[in-house]
DNA sequence: AACTTCCGCAACCGCATACCT
DNA sequence: GAGGTATGCGGTTGCGGAAGT
């Protein structure tokens, strides 16, 4: 990528963000500005400012807020910052098992339509979604030596890593309700701390940077909240909110997926679209084959 | 303890499209 | 409709911390 080497070698990434010089751009800001742009790393100053004057006068016109906000920062740099960052909304911490199933799902439907997918997953951004997608499944894929667009990968996603989600998650629910179930006794504001702290655990973060301290509360309530209401379903009967169901997208696919990953496993052989793949998910019944342990470590590694 | 390598994430870029005049 | 500007999207990069040696 040329291009992107020789536009990125422009750019000054100092941590604090240092002025730098522009010399780029459509948008072409008058020369004075151009010289006072900062880029890199947001100060804990820059996000209170961008988050006081959004609460003040909402957010959209980027580059006009940028200004008016005494920010020296882009429209674009904003809005980015603003969206994938600062927003109150917005979910930190790994992904869950319900997540995970989500994304697979929607990107065997619409490919790297990353905000397309973002939209079904309240409070995840696109920026959030695309990395999950380039740091742990095509990860995976390299691991079992082939792409992550192939259609070999995405069966394999289909059969064997989904229900295998499906499964932990299941997993997980059981956990929190015994949980509860052990606890009922106590307190319950130690049940709820309990099961935040599960939830916590289970999606545990790489959030304690030095200037997000006041994100933490937000993480924390959030997941406290979770919590409750994993709790105050009682009897087993939790669900994802609509919106982040999979309303059929993968529901039905993993139900009838569990009895082919079923049949995988327990040494039959699934129907499978793909001749090619049926013969290599064979592999994985007939004995132990090296791609199955790799499937298993995969599977470890979540 | 010091150094190197790996990995995740925040932030950037260019391009496409929407919107405005 | 043309031109200019704003916004949104997807791809890519580099920093910083974790893990490994």
């Amino acid at each position: 990528m040329a291009e992107s080497q020789r536009s990125r070698s422009r750019t000054c990434s100092s941590p604090g963000g240092a002025p730098v010089e522009l010399d780029d751009d459509h948008g072409h800001p008058p020369e004075e500005e151009q010289l006072e742009l900062r880029r890199g790393p947001w100060t804990v100053d820059e996000d209170l400012t961008l988050v006081n004057y959004i609460a003040d006068h909402g957010e959209g016109r980027w580059n006009s807020l940028a200004r008016a906000a005494g920010l020296k920062r882009t429209g674009k740099s904003c809005r980015l910052r603003w969206l994938n960052y600062l927003r109150p909304d917005v979910k930190r911490g790994n992904f869950t098992a319900d997540e995970q199933l989500l994304i697979l799902d929607l990107h065997t439907r619409w490919g790297n339509r990353w905000s397309k997918i973002a939209q079904h997953l309240p409070g995840r951004t696109d920026n959030e979604i695309k990395n999950y997608w380039r740091t742990r499944v095509q990860k995976h894929a390299k691991q079992l030596n082939c792409d992550a667009n192939s259609k070999r990968f995405k069966d394999a996603m289909r059969y064997l890593w989904m229900p295998h989600l499906a499964d932990a998650d299941d997993h997980r629910r059981r956990l929190l309700l015994q949980t509860a179930a052990q606890q009922h006794h106590h307190h319950a504001a130690d049940v709820v701390s309990a099961a935040a702290g599960m939830v916590m655990t289970s999606s545990s973060d790489s959030f304690a940077t030095a200037e997000s301290s006041y994100d933490d509360v937000g993480v924390l309530y959030a997941n406290v909240h979770a919590g409750e209401m994993l709790l105050s379903g009682g009897g087993g009967d939790w669900a994802p909110e609509p919106e982040t169901t999979n309303q059929g997208l993968w529901a039905a696919a993993a139900v009838s997926d569990q009895s082919a990953a079923a049949q995988v496993t327990g040494g039959g052989c699934g129907q499978f679209q793909d001749p090619e793949l049926s013969g290599w998910v064979q592999g994985f019944s007939e004995g132990i084959t090296e791609n199955f342990w790799a499937l298993e470590d995969i599977w470890k590694i979540q």
